[in-house]
DNA sequence: TTCCGGATTTTCGGATATCGAAATAAACTC
DNA sequence: GAGTTTATTTCGATATCCGAAAATCCGGAA
């Protein structure tokens, strides 16, 4: 008790932590939660989820309907609040829609996030059936060509602790999970200037991107195009 | 103070409240901010901004950039985990595209929060210059065509709410702000399927919108399509 | 450069609200 | 009605809150 009271401690709210793990304990499956449910799923004691859910509730965040708590779309206020302070809206008009217009399938927008990348915009004619992507989703960056192109942009101090934390997992038997093998068609990227990938991060998915760059020249984003490859 | 003598105050986390208002600090205007920016800019001190913000930093939603801090794409799953629990994809992929496709002008799908409408998703080929929407915007009800199919959509009682407390601010000078006219155009809604609304909510601006009935035949949302009217 | 003044960030401490285990109450199941 | 799960309240220990003070940073004058 108080070798550690002495210690430097890191002095942060438990509690916005904790409710922003009750916002992420929503998903597909468990759309409408129970207090026990959201307790449960956010790994918090009973008590403490329900003045989370009492306090979402209270700003809007979130509604009851019985015994139920579900999320409202003011949440995607937060989001907005990325998407708005970045300016996607500029680059997607520049970029995203003539790119869907021009090759007739999916495209998007994507930034790095740790070693993943994010959606942050998407226009689809036919949605990949078994790729299930929206605003925020996040997919690993080794498995994917935006991910590559970004990869190819970041400093080398930051590439290097890419490769020295990223678990590369194959998600499918050809993902490329070896790191200088990785590391090669990172380079690749730099000096082509696109990336294409097929059936790497799921069969039967072939995509292509290209950098976003600022007026410095710096990588901000990548777009990508996707596609079917052929059935498995 | 002894007890609790002002009888049942609601219980809620204060900072969970106030670490939200720290995301939604953030704007356009506004990407980068210093600790004393947002602490003015969420109206809360600068202390509790810190510890906000140290939080959000290691959670990963906030990063520093020497004395600033700016948003991470992470704060985007927040928002992703209402539309994965909603199955926004699906509807997108239903109706939305197609309806893109075939018009060869914006779309969107929106639902209503309060007396707002919300865009959930978005695809769209030449964005309206005068109108910048992403998931997440939101704009009032009152002036949107989407707003009007929501509205017919809603039981009496919360129609009965709605026109006690909304605002039916004009944003031009051909927007609908009488009640009992805004009240008549809602039940043409209702009765006819669709909504048609030009130069109400800028001008220049003129959208369609139908509802998104769900399998017990209520409106979930509405999908509208928008283009340019003329110019002023 | 060095120093100063103002703004920003960090630390501090007492008052107060939250945390979470456990108790209680309510709801549901059989 | 007894047993089981879920929701709410209680309460002591503890962490947060926030005003204010201290430390730090920064730009410009000398």
């Amino acid at each position: 008790m108080r070798a550690k009271s002495t210690t430097r401690r890191r002095e942060v709210m438990g509690g916005l932590a904790k409710g922003l793990a009750v916002i992420r304990a929503f998903t597909r499956e468990h759309a409408a939660m129970s207090l026990s449910d959201v307790a449960r799923s956010a790994r918090i004691p009973a008590a403490t989820a329900r003045r989370c859910l009492l306090t979402l509730e209270d700003s809007g965040y979130v509604t009851r309907n019985g015994r139920n708590f579900l999320l409202r779309p003011k949440v995607l206020e937060l989001g907005a609040a990325y998407l708005d302070s970045m300016n996607i809206e500029q680059i997607t008009r520049t970029h995203l829609e003539e790119l869907a217009r021009s090759t007739s399938d999916s495209a998007a927008l994507c930034v790095l996030d740790g070693d993943e990348i994010v959606y942050v915009a998407r226009t689809s004619v036919r949605t990949l059936v078994r790729l299930e992507a929206h605003v925020g989703s996040r997919f690993p960056a080794h498995a994917t060509s935006t991910g590559r192109v970004l990869l190819a942009g970041v400093s080398h101090d930051r590439l290097k602790h890419y490769f020295e934390h990223a678990r590369l997992d194959a998600l499918t038997e050809h993902t490329v999970t070896d790191p200088s093998r990785l590391r090669r068609l990172v380079e690749d990227c730099r000096r082509s200037g696109y990336s294409v990938v097929e059936d790497e991060l799921a069969y039967g998915v072939i995509a292509l991107a290209v950098p976003v760059l600022d007026q410095q020249g710096r990588v901000v984003a990548a777009l990508n195009t996707s596609s079917h490859s052929r059935r498995i």
